[in-house]
DNA sequence: ACCTGAACACCGTTCAAGT
DNA sequence: ACCTGAACACCGTTCAAGT
């Protein structure tokens, strides 16, 4: 639709395509932060580049593939230069935080990347070195550096979803008998749920911290 | 297929039904635990009951419906029982390892689970009853204990997902230039990307524990 | 009240045909 | 090499018609 005319097509010379991967990408990341994950598919993305649906995979071999090209590019996005100036306690705790908030807003891209081999991403690689190399600094190396990562990983994962939670989740409806105190301390948690998740997630995040903190001190 | 043939029906009185929503739910987890989510349909789960597709939707409102059903039968088979017998920090752990093997083969619930209102699965507001007044007994009372359950489910929904994770998950294939440390600290893992994943969470999840019993000590 | 069968409005993906 | 258009094999869901 935008890029039909285009210098050199049709000639004895190579034509340049009116697709690339990275195109697709911005189109896909267009489509999603403006309507949603439930609005991208091959249809609409096809749509927003102005072409056939089946023209798309020239290009990415898969759904799950354009998925993968979102993903690498919201990993862009997470602050990591707090490993610059911070201890590395503080800085994992704010890397948590970022990487968290970025995908609060991404979470259909969770089961994507939490079992995605990273040769396909390499500003997720880029990322995780940071971190390492940040943690080795600290003396913490071989496979502890790397479980920590993905053990505070898991923790933001998870914690992304309750993000994305109704306000009614803890609500136990005509069930409050099953759950008397359950529900009495539900109630004492803020009202808006956004808040009341990022209070979970603060008093998780700091425990974890302080007690990986307390194991690799010194 | 089964029970096609009942007594009582086509006679004045009101027939019992062939379908109900637990012959549903039985059906729906027959087909999950033997052939896995990607063949749970709802023509797959109609075939399975001997009934046409449209008959399921007399009993349940939506595909979200049946994993609905099903996560809380699921949830029914996290042990809680250590609760009983340890003190909360031991407890804590153990019913996070048992709630994680549990969703390890159920990580296709994670996002339904993550954020349905407790309000459709009594046998998941029993749970949270169960450690809330471990908790209080313990003196956290309050929205922290709420906050401590949420908590420790995002580490366990988090790391269920890895221990779904394929072999070379780290293998950073042509790209190991940009992640030189991150690779040498990953290939000291276990071989096994299992026990590796195991190793993550139990580091995690001491970390996290240990935390929690600091702050709230005495 | 509860089931059937046909239909609907989608999906992702493939492939022969064009340039 | 890269795009189009038609087709395929599915999805979940609805609804008039039967008992």
């Amino acid at each position: 639709m935008t890029q039909q005319a285009r210098s050199g097509r049709g000639r004895g010379r190579p034509s340049s395509p009116i697709l690339t991967r990275e195109r697709v990408s911005q189109a896909a990341i267009r489509i999603v932060t403006e309507q949603g994950y439930r609005h991208l598919t091959m249809a609409s993305l096809a749509r927003e580049l102005g072409v056939a649906a089946s023209a798309l995979y020239n290009h990415v071999a898969s759904k799950r593939d354009v998925l993968v090209l979102i993903q690498d590019r919201i990993n862009e996005q997470i602050d990591c230069s707090a490993f610059d100036t911070e201890p590395w306690e503080q800085a994992l705790g704010q890397w948590a935080r970022s990487y968290r908030r970025c995908f609060m807003e991404h979470t259909a891209l969770i089961p994507v990347m939490a079992v995605l081999p990273v040769a396909d991403s390499p500003q997720t690689l880029r990322m995780y070195e940071r971190v390492t190399l940040a943690l080795r600094d600290a003396g913490i190396v071989g496979a502890d550096a790397v479980d920590i990562i993905v053990g505070v990983e898991a923790l933001v994962f998870g914690a992304a979803y309750d993000a994305s939670a109704p306000t009614d989740i803890f609500d136990p409806g005509g069930l409050e008998d099953l759950a008397p105190t359950f529900t009495r301390f539900s109630a004492q948690r803020s009202a808006d749920p956004r808040a009341a998740a990022d209070r979970a997630f603060e008093l998780a995040l700091e425990a974890l911290i302080s007690g990986l903190r307390q194991k690799y001190a010194g």
